[in-house]
DNA sequence: CTTGACCCCGGACCATGGTCCTGGGTTTAT
DNA sequence: ATAAACCCAGGACCATGGTCCGGGGTCAAG
C-alpha cells in the first residue's frame, strides 16, 4: 500500500493542497498519520475518497450531504438503501431547482419578448414590470 | 407623494429593515433624504425601486446585475433594448444551469436506480460509483 | 411623562467553499 | 552541500446576501 504526500493526493485528485486540509477540517477526510517530520502521509485509501468527495460535489452534493454519505459508506448492509434514499431525496431538489429556473426563464423570454416587440414610444415593458406597473404585473407572477 | 419610514417600506416590500440598510451600502437605492432627527425618510418611489430588486432577485439577478439595471433604468430609450440584452444573457445562463442540473438528475437516477435494482449481495452502486470502482465509472462521467 | 415601539450607526457575525499568506522546517536532486 | 520544491500551522481573506447586536436617540399613545 503505496503512501502519498498531500501534494500527491492534490494533483491525483485534482485539487489544491489548501483544498485538503480544508476537507480534513470539515471533517470530510480523516486526519492522516504523519511522518516523524510532521508531514501527511495517506494511506491509497484516502485518494479515493477524496474523489468520492469531488465525484460528489459534481453531483451537486453539499459538503455536509457528503459528509453523511460518507457516514453512510461504513455500514455497508443497510448503507446502500440509505444511500438509495439520499439520491431520491437529492434528485427531488434538483427537480425542484430545475422547475424555479424554468419558472425564471419563461418570466425572462415573456418580458424579453415584449421587449423586442415594443413600439418605440411606449416605455420599456421589462423596466416598467420591475417597477410594478399593473398592467406588466402578470408577467411577473408566474416567475415568482 | 406620502413619505415613509424604513420600517414602512420594509413591511411593504416583505423585507428586513437591515436589508434596506444593506442594499443602501451596496449602491442599490439612493440614501434618502433624512428628517431632522436622522431617520430615513423615503419617497414612494423608493418603495418601487425597492420592489424593483426584490422581483429581480426573484427573476435569479445578482445584485450586481440588479445595479446595473436599475443604472439602465435613467437612460429609458436605448436603455429598453439594453435591458432586453441582459434578459437574453440571462436566459442563456438560466439554461445552461437547467441544463447542468438535468445532467445531475440523470446521474442520480441512473445510481438510484441501481441501487434499487441490487442483489443483496452486490456492494452498493452509488457507493461504488463515487468511490470510483471502474465497472460504475461511466454513470458518473454523463454529469460531471 | 412615561413606556414601548421605532430608528440611528458601526461593526460583528452567519453559511458556503474554499484560496492565499507568512514564516518557518524538510526532502530531493544535482 | 545547496537550491528547488515541498510541507507545516494558523489565520486572514474572497464573494454572496444578508442578519444581529449594542448603546444610544426619537416618536406616539395613554
Amino acid at each position: 500500500m503505496p503512501s502519498l504526500s498531500i501534494g500527491q493526493m492534490a494533483r491525483q485528485a485534482g485539487v489544491g493542497i489548501d483544498t485538503i486540509r480544508f476537507y480534513e477540517r470539515q471533517g470530510l477526510l480523516a486526519e492522516p498519520r504523519r511522518r516523524t517530520s510532521g508531514y501527511r502521509d495517506y494511506p491509497a485509501e484516502s485518494l479515493q475518497r477524496l474523489r468520492f468527495i469531488r465525484r460528489a460535489k459534481a453531483l451537486a452534493f453539499s459538503l455536509r450531504e457528503i459528509r453523511e454519505l460518507l457516514a453512510l459508506h461504513g455500514s455497508s448492509a443497510a448503507g446502500c438503501a440509505e444511500a438509495a434514499a439520499r439520491a431520491r431525496e437529492k434528485i427531488a431538489a434538483v427537480e425542484a431547482k430545475i422547475r424555479g429556473l424554468e419558472a425564471v426563464r419563461a418570466g425572462l423570454e415573456d418580458l424579453a419578448a415584449a421587449c423586442e416587440r415594443r413600439t418605440t414610444s411606449e416605455r420599456c415593458p421589462l423596466l416598467e414590470a420591475l417597477l410594478g406597473a399593473p398592467e406588466h404585473q402578470e408577467r411577473l407572477e408566474t416567475a415568482t
